[in-house]
DNA sequence: TTGAAAGCGCTAACAA
DNA sequence: TTGTTAGCGCTTTCAA
């Protein structure tokens, strides 16, 4: 059986109470005590069940990070920079995958909540209210969204200025003497791409351009789907002359198809995507990015989900980061 | 207050046992009693405290992953393949981070035990002997090796054939007419580089080439370190005339170095790299890899962790993946 | 400055 | 088929 608090008090010779009192470094205890204690913990290699603690103190110092896919490095980055601030502060993350689904995130969600997260933060799957944030809200779960929002749900929210993002890609492709610029974006439902289109109908219309339905299209969020999408868009007739994806894999969709077609970028067709997209080797293709500072998204999710769990009490908060458009 | 199972057990008008019985569907229990206690687990929204359960059955259902850094894909890929079937089974992933660094694995070792996790699948930073991992075996805390083997460290170890994968890469740049090849590689302690240097002078030597040291350079583990080695590699009087890097990073590394030096691939310098590397484009550039079967491994891993945690007392296993050589 | 006792929410004997 | 009891390992009053 493994070691417990008990057997450290008896060696040391003492009650369970006064070793608590070390390990928690709070209290009384005699210096002459408190040796004999470290002394009896190192010898027999005792490590607190922190179980057992966060039974009686209801806190586990354990966080979930809920994100769609770790696959894509934009959510790798952004768990990196949670992961930071929390580890600091000596909170253990559990971290899950949604894919996309929100049943997954339902499922998901109880798990940690039944794991007595200390909070969440989380990447939600859709804009559309869903039961499981509400009762969170309701349970008074301390919960954090990061990089898109849910409707009507009063929760930190931390995210980009997409709307201006996109804005400003568009308009440099239109600056450029694009007329015609198509997009490629995956489920229309979450808020980022929502707001990433709303930017891009700004540009246009500042622009005196009128809007298109038929350049807008959306696909699954797969590579293979925005490639799909993408070969068929630059197939047509009238082809439009450049082309925004909302972010990293339609973009190497995108980039592919039109590689595939052997067009030139960006003489023959311009894309503009949307993510910190790091591809590895651009070679001679010329493609505009823009940058959204996602490690400092993780960061600030995570600091904002401490303080709630500190007790902030403050109503919900809607920060934004500010993106970067960088032409290459 | 959060609802326990002893408000569902009034609420239904028995004991916490009965509901206990009902929660964990073992025992016997009444219908007309069973649906009266589900009713009041729907109404109430109870959710098991997970934490008092496992303070009683001394299991967690808590796995922790702990890879050296989940920003490399594949990383990434590998805690998917583990993800997959731990949570099939109805476990918990925490996943961790070590950068590569043993003082930081000996501190997210300390923290998982801590969290009383059932198991661990570790990715090794070192194949050095070290005590936090011995004090896992000791303690019979479930442990299971990915990717990389520790030295004099019975435990499971899931790894692919490095040997037989660098020997067959090798082999096919000396086939091609390559007598100088040049290797990058990162950290040489770990015992996929070990192995992958092995397969290399294997190779060279069933040719009769003789091994250059000079041709050999370890790097650090970033894409800069190995664009700089690379560079300076190339750009020597007797360069190689063909590159071996022996991961992801490295394989980009001396990619965008040889492209900034306008060097035709494979023309002027033949590159081969090892690792499932998903170059979202690659161009005209020809890049043959050794593919390593990631999701796999990280499904192979967990079974054998399970195995365990469920009681398989049989000898530590060693399982060899087979890489596959893909020229393209 | 210390210890005894209670209890966190749950499960597992055991008895009824 | 059900309830009572004990106890997992820890922290936290409270009294000494």
């Amino acid at each position: 059986m493994s070691v417990t608090i008990k057997d450290v008090a008896e060696k040391a010779g003492v009650s369970p109470a006064t070793v608590s009192r070390v390990i928690g470094s709070r209290g009384y205890v005699s210096d002459k005590n408190r040796r004999k204690i470290q002394a009896a913990i190192r010898e027999l290699g005792y490590q607190p069940n922190v179980l057992a603690r966060s039974m009686v103190t209801k806190s586990t110092c354990i966080i979930g990070l809920v994100v769609t896919d770790i696959l894509n490095p934009f959510f790798a980055h952004l768990a990196r920079g949670v992961e930071k601030v929390t580890w600091q502060e000596g909170f253990t993350l559990i971290l899950a995958n949604t894919d996309e689904d929100p049943d997954r995130e339902t499922a998901v969600v109880r798990t940690l909540q039944a794991q007595q997260v200390d909070g969440l933060i989380l990447v939600p799957s859709t804009s559309l209210p869903s039961p499981h944030l509400s009762e969170l809200v309701d349970r008074k779960v301390p919960l954090v969204l990061v990089d898109r929002s849910v409707r009507n749900l009063a929760v930190d929210t931390v995210m980009v200025d997409n709307e201006h993002g996109a804005y400003q890609a568009v308009s440099y492709l239109v600056q450029k003497g694009h007329s015609q610029v198509g997009v490629i974006l995956d489920n229309p439902e979450i808020s980022t791409n929502i707001e990433r289109l709303a930017g891009y109908r700004r540009a246009l219309e500042e622009a005196g351009i009128p809007y298109r339905e038929d350049l807008i299209r959306s696909c699954q969020y797969t590579e293979q789907s925005a490639h799909d999408i993408a070969a068929e868009m630059i197939a047509r007739a009238d082809p439009p002359s450049a082309i925004f994806t909302t972010n990293n894999f339609m973009t190497l969709g995108a980039l592919n198809a039109i590689i595939e077609r052997g067009m030139k970028i960006p003489e023959q067709i311009a894309i503009v995507g949307f993510d910190d997209l790091e591809l590895p080797w651009m070679g001679p293709a010329q493609i505009s990015t823009v940058r959204q500072p996602v490690h400092e998204m993780g960061n600030v999710a995570a600091q904002r989900l401490l303080a709630r769990i500190r007790g902030d009490q403050s109503p919900a908060l809607e920060i934004r980061l500010k993106t970067r458009f960088s032409t290459e």
